[in-house]
DNA sequence: ACTTTTTTTTGATTTACATCAAATACTTAT
DNA sequence: ATAAGTATTTGATGTAAATCAAAAAAAAGT
């Protein structure tokens, strides 16, 4: 069964029928193909998408030129670029997709004026912004600091059986913050 | 000069007198020893503090029974432990205070019976939360990610310049997620 | 001032993981 | 099916930081 962007919606925090007609009017739907991406570095992320199918992978590139993967987002997750978005500032983050996606996005300015607006869509993005990125990203944090590579690698298997299908080995390892060597010796027990 | 709540609260978002009076009044001040725990491990964080004078320190205990600190909080502040205070769960970590310390606090109910009265509350929550969990989190991430034990160290030294002072070698060691022997041979320079 | 406790420093050794280099396996295109 | 390109594995070696152990320095208690 397909979810559908009401459901999403509905699901993080409860809105009148009236506000959620607004809030569903100024989404788009939209089919990117693969390797697009939906932020590029220095520029200001001015979306947030719910993707409803596919995968996201957010990198930076760092000093000596390589990029470095910080987050995946599989299948139905909320996808921005928090900082950019919540000072629309500048990042240094791009968002690249990893498969075909489809996903829903509204702008950061229609954001801003429904949270004007409608006191339950405040409501709603307080949900939100606290169960989407504060627990996520404090989640990976206690990740990188108290666990080891080998760790790391099992608790993203978890939560991403089959992660191993639709993302390269050497994707992964930099989102595991190792080298790819590293993680093809912890995947063939030899670590 | 002094810091009054009322400075702190208006710095945050903009909240119209009637608002303002109505938060203000939810707000106890307090006055606390050095040692003392705010958050104990296994409880549920209850509060938001806004610090304005003293030092807190984050912390767990891992496996091998060690304390991790994983924050500190210096002077004006604000002190919660996000992912319990917005989950309403236990929590693993504990907030001690490391000086005799100064603050005003608001509970978890209050906050959210504001948040159902007051429009302007929840957008000034929003702010709260985007400017003071978000971004604090996500530099604190990249910083792990990608600096080394040195760039981490100065990095603290920047934002905190008489660190050094206020908090003991082990403790600023444990937060930057090195022994206490490696912080000191990079103070004498010889890493 | 002297003892006791705590904190910091120094040295020797170990370890997890990186780096470099090359071989093997797997994809994709022709 | 074969070649070319890309991804993964394997091996040898290097390194940042941990661990273990003990000395030195600083702080706190009598």
């Amino acid at each position: 069964m397909r979810v559908t962007l009401e459901d999403i919606i509905q699901r993080i925090y409860f809105l009148p029928n009236e506000v959620l007609e607004d809030v569903l009017g100024h989404f788009q739907h939209l089919e990117y193909p693969k390797n697009y991406f939906l932020l590029k570095s220095g520029k200001t992320c001015k979306h947030l998408w719910f993707m409803t199918k596919g995968v996201a992978r957010y990198f930076y590139i760092n000093d000596q030129g390589k990029e470095m993967n910080t987050w995946f987002s599989l299948d139905t997750q909320i996808i921005t670029d928090t900082t950019s978005f919540v000072k629309q500032e500048p990042t240094q983050e791009s968002i690249q997709l990893m498969e075909d996606s489809e996903m829903y996005s509204i702008e950061y300015t229609a954001v801003q004026a429904l949270l004007q607006k409608h006191h339950s869509f405040a409501l709603w993005y307080i949900k939100l912004v606290e169960l989407n990125y504060v627990t996520q990203i404090e989640d990976r944090l206690s990740d990188l600091q108290f666990l080891d590579a080998r760790q790391r690698y099992q608790k993203l298997l978890n939560l991403y059986p089959n992660i191993a299908n639709r993302i390269s080995l050497g994707n992964i390892a930099s989102y595991l913050n190792i080298t790819q060597e590293t993680l093809s010796r912890i995947r063939a027990d030899k670590l």
